[in-house]
RNA sequence: CGGGACGUGGCGCAGCUUGGUAGCGCACCUGCUUUGGGAGCAGGGGGUCGCGGGUUCAAAUCCCGCCGUCCCGACCA
């Protein structure tokens, strides 16, 4: 390790929130050059590394092939899907003003080129993959390496003749993600997501429950019921309504404004009041409806009424003729405000506000007194049930690390990636595109292994399997002990670091390699000689092994196989 | 893009309210002692106080503008 680049650092970057982003400095595994961009040092990228290569070996075992495609693109193939000027897209021009784009996914090139190359249903199926850099102009970087704006990402794309070819190449993705997640030694959940900016028939995304998540899944206690919290949907309890009465009864709320308040006033469960939010899509204004106890989502509304914002309070008083707080779907004229009711308001009647400031309506019912699009726009809550019966809902925050799209034809019709089939008719090509973050399952990693010490890593992306320390000179007995069983172990295909660097205390050592975090700790100091024993720690439950030096490789061999499960 | 905070040797911070010779801990260099859980003593090097304007006899400190970084929100394959 002498003259190795290894920067640790004692205190935790000031500006760090993440555990992942404050070990991962202190460990000495990236350093920050700018918002969003890190530079990862040699033992950062051996952790990288090890993770890159699970995903190939996984990834060459279901016959995915690997690639390389360019960083830089034309922009004209980004025109072609109309993926060209997205916010998070860099672009830039060549001396010849020629307009390129930077690569934020590789849907399009791969589109691009297989439209060029697959000509027949004899070239089906397909699976080509890369591991490459990405790069996004995110509004936010933040946490450290968990999101940043440029990245490396494994992308796999599949190309089949048709939708059960798809399904087969989604599988095998599937069951290569499941090995690959296990194989890293981290806690997944795969759950059921939107298809968002990359578009097609259907998703699933790959989440390691980490506080440090940017997004939160729905999940059942066994997991029966896993989905992100964008499209999940939940079983809400009915209140006890009581019988509505023949028509709305308005009565006198003064002062009246937010849920809690009328829930106080009336005496009634939240979830007999329904919530009106008013938002301004770009068809016009918009009321959306949700239950008192339930918040609207606002991913979810988008995806019925397209992109909105929060209406004005002087918008609001000339739509309605009342101030928020006061505002109900009744009498609204449905010609000028689009109203959209979340699936729980079709049971039971509800106070609603008046559209009369200081007034609410009770007895409301869904198509009797108002008519109202129907949509899942709501947020689930903790505790809800499944709707598969597998239970109550946790909410649990997650780090996505990958994600499988069935994305059909979206890119291959726009590109033009057609083949001949059996019957001489041309026919699109079916496509799925499957991503990982490599760093990502290093940072999760970090979120899911640490204590107050620092990283505790899985032993299959550890930096290395074994660190021995050595306590006293290189040219001492020890020094001369500890070489040798550097080699040896090396021999025996343990990835081994030695710390033989001059002038540190042992302390120092003994710290930053339990900041570094390797499964196993091999002492050599002045006690191991002449008769032993040797010292062998546990980094992840501190337990110290005295081993023999006579069978000192035999058994360091034996508690690393019973640390890797293997 | 909205809200907030912060920018002072490599790192972590104080100094700013009330303008007056830039300081502390760690790290670094030299020497001696020490050496199984971030050593001790002594000596030493290193800072245009983010940048640009302004006020003032005088600005790290007050004012204006800009830039950068982080946090919350919006956004996010």
């Amino acid at each position: 390790m002498r003259g190795r680049f290894w920067p640790t650092v004692r205190d935790d970057p000031a500006d760090a929130e993440a555990i992942s982003h404050k070990l991962s400095v202190r460990a000495g595994l990236v350093r920050q050059l700018a918002a969003g961009l890190y530079t990862v040092t040699p033992m950062g990228l051996r952790v990288i590394q090890r993770v890159e290569a699970i995903v190939r070996e996984e990834m060459d075992a279901i016959g995915a092939q690997e690639v390389l495609m360019p960083v830089m693109h034309p922009a004209e193939i980004w025109e072609a899907t109309g993926r060209y000027g997205l916010a998070e897209q860099f672009r830039l021009e060549d001396r010849g003003g020629r307009r390129m784009v930077l690569g934020m996914t590789h849907e399009e090139i791969i589109t691009w080129h297989a439209a060029r190359e697959i000509r027949s249903y004899r070239d089906l199926p397909q699976s080509w993959y890369q591991i490459q850099t990405k790069l996004r102009d995110e509004p936010r970087p933040k946490s450290g390496m968990l999101r940043v704006r440029e990245f490396t990402m494994k992308d796999s794309y599949s190309f089949d003749a048709d939708e059960a070819g798809l399904e087969r190449s989604y599988e095998a993705h599937s069951r290569a993600y499941t090995r690959i997640f296990d194989r890293a030694g981290i806690t997944w959940y795969r759950v059921e997501s939107d298809v968002g900016m990359m578009g097609g028939s259907g998703a699933h995304e790959y989440m390691a429950p980490s506080p440090a998540g940017e997004d939160v899944v729905a999940r059942s206690a066994d997991g029966g019921y896993a989905a992100n919290v964008e499209l999940a949907v939940s079983v809400a309890a009915d209140p006890a309504f009581g019988d509505a009465p023949d028509a709305p009864e308005e009565f006198a709320t003064p002062g009246v404004g937010a849920i809690d308040e009328l829930v106080e006033l009336t005496g009634l469960p939240p979830a007999a009041l329904a919530k009106s939010v008013v938002v301004v899509s770009d068809d016009g204004p918009v009321l959306a409806i949700v239950r008192g106890e339930h918040q609207v989502h606002e991913k979810k509304l988008a995806r019925i009424i397209g992109p909105h914002r929060a209406a004005h309070p002087e918008e609001i008083r000339g739509w309605f003729g009342a101030d928020p707080g006061s505002l109900g779907p009744v009498g609204v004229d449905p010609g000028t405000v689009r109203i959209v009711a979340d699936p729980t308001l079709r049971t039971g009647h509800y106070v609603t506000g008046a559209n009369r400031d200081g007034f609410h309506l009770r007895g409301v019912v869904l198509d009797r007194d108002f008519t109202a699009e129907v949509a899942d726009i709501r947020t689930v809550l903790p505790g809800e049930d499944a709707v598969d019966g597998s239970g109550p809902l946790d909410l649990v925050p997650v780090i996505e690390i990958g994600n499988i799209f069935k994305l059909g034809t979206k890119y291959s019709e726009p590109l033009g990636a057609r083949y001949l089939d059996e019957d001489g008719q041309e026919q699109v090509i079916i496509m799925g595109s499957y991503g990982i973050g490599p760093a990502r399952v290093a940072m999760a990693a970090i979120e899911q292994g640490h204590d107050d010490d620092g990283i505790v890593w899985p032993t299959g992306i550890a930096p290395f399997d074994v660190h021995i320390v050595l306590i006293g000179d290189d040219d001492s007995p020890q020094g001369a002990y500890a070489a040798d069983l550097w080699q040896s172990l090396s021999d025996h295909g343990l990835e081994t670091v030695l710390d033989d660097r001059p002038g540190l205390r042992p302390g120092e050592k003994f710290v930053e390699a339990d900041l570094l975090g390797c499964p196993i700790r091999v002492t050599v100091g002045k006690r191991t000689l002449p008769d032993g024993p040797l010292e062998v720690r546990i980094r992840r439950t501190g337990e110290v092994h005295e081993v023999p030096l006579d069978s000192a490789e035999d058994r360091i061999l034996a508690l690393w196989r019973g640390l890797a499960g293997a």
